[in-house]
DNA sequence: AACCTATCGGCGGAGAAATC
DNA sequence: GATTTCTCCGCCGATAGGTT
């Protein structure tokens, strides 16, 4: 169950709000890189600030959500500029730190062109999603902890179970337990049944009793085929039905239909708000005029999240924590 | 080495909705 | 009414760790 090397420090000092866990469970497992990301070096001209290039070049982004989160932009000559302060010499925006986005959206391909409306959308929730983050880790203070390349094959699964692992035993009570790979077997009124076999959970929390208080399933991501299937569901439910049994998932653009038809008894997502953030600027026709700046982001993705019922890990633990205590 | 199990992630297409 | 765009569904290939 250890934690890989490569992360294990950086868990080691897990923030505690919601944002912070947000953050670096994101970070750890940071999505693709998104080819998109050289999109962010729009052309400036001498005299402009960033909001008035933004309105030159129609852009669906607002640069401002980057500068808003810590990001600095430079022009060709190195001198910083802002939606406040004009560019000297012009030339193409330098950001820092590097502009390095995530694709979390399936449904526009990389080929896509530029200047296509889907293109536009999608770079928009890139862009603002990427703010988002980073204002949060730092705000945190924890540093960036993205691999540095992309991570392929199933390791992103392990290692989101592996952060929420974690997260659990730092968050619930002294005494109780979150473990994973346990042998439904080994689970009370699941032993000498038939058709339970070798199967393992995926994450199981115990409180200070020895009591299970829930069975949580961990997805990075979700498909209606692979999400309603869970082989442990089956035995669980069956035997245990006075067992909850939770979902806790990454999946951006699926994440209405998780949070309304998935077939746990609750759903929580990694990070509600910037899912309902980046929601928002996909349906609206002007998400620079309607969210000028990353606080008018935040607030409008809380928002949404709430209106959709999406929960964080602040809510699974408190949801856990308020477990009966009378048998 | 071959096989098995588990987990993502890209994609194409069906049907609905919006637009022309 | 036709065409384009959007939303959703779920198929299945890729990857890796464990097992025989």
């Amino acid at each position: 169950m250890p934690l890989d090397e490569q992360y294990a420090t950086i868990v080691d000092a897990l923030p505690s709000d919601g944002d912070g866990l947000a953050a670096v469970g994101l970070g750890i497992c940071w999505p693709n890189t998104s080819p998109f990301s050289a999109a962010t070096e729009i052309s400036i001209r001498a005299g402009e600030t960033l909001t008035e290039a933004a309105d030159r070049l129609k852009l669906r982004w607002s640069p401002r959500w980057l500068v808003d989160a810590g990001f600095v932009a430079t022009d060709k000559t190195g001198a910083v500029v802002s939606h406040r302060k004009p560019s000297i010499g012009g030339g193409p925006i330098t950001w820092s730190p590097d502009v390095r986005m995530c694709r979390v959206e399936d449904q526009v391909p990389n080929s896509t062109p530029a200047g296509s409306a889907r293109y536009e959308r999608r770079l928009a929730g890139e862009v603002a999603l990427l703010a988002l983050w980073h204002r949060a880790i730092e705000e945190s203070g924890v540093g960036d902890m993205r691999p540095s390349g992309d991570i392929v094959g199933n390791t992103r699964g392990a290692r989101f179970r592996d952060f929420l692992v974690y997260v659990l035993n730092a968050g619930l009570p002294q005494g109780w337990e979150a473990r994973h790979e346990v042998s439904l077997t080994s689970i009370r009124g699941l032993h000498m049944r038939r058709g339970v076999g070798g199967r393992k959970s995926d994450i199981v929390v115990i409180d200070d009793g020895g009591r299970l208080v829930a069975v949580i399933s961990s997805k990075w991501t979700w498909r209606s085929d692979r999400g309603t299937e869970a082989a442990q569901m089956v035995p669980l439910r069956q035997f245990r039905p006075d067992i909850p049994y939770t979902l806790v998932t990454a999946e951006f653009s699926r994440a209405k239909v998780v949070a309304r038809e998935s077939v746990e008894d609750r759903t929580y997502h990694l990070c509600p708000d910037w899912v309902g953030a980046w929601l928002a600027i996909g349906q609206s026709d002007e998400p620079r005029a309607e969210f000028p700046t990353l606080d008018d982001l935040v607030a409008q993705g809380r928002s949404v999240a709430d209106n959709l019922g999406l929960a964080g890990l602040p809510d699974l633990l408190r949801d856990l924590k308020e477990s009966g205590t009378i048998l």
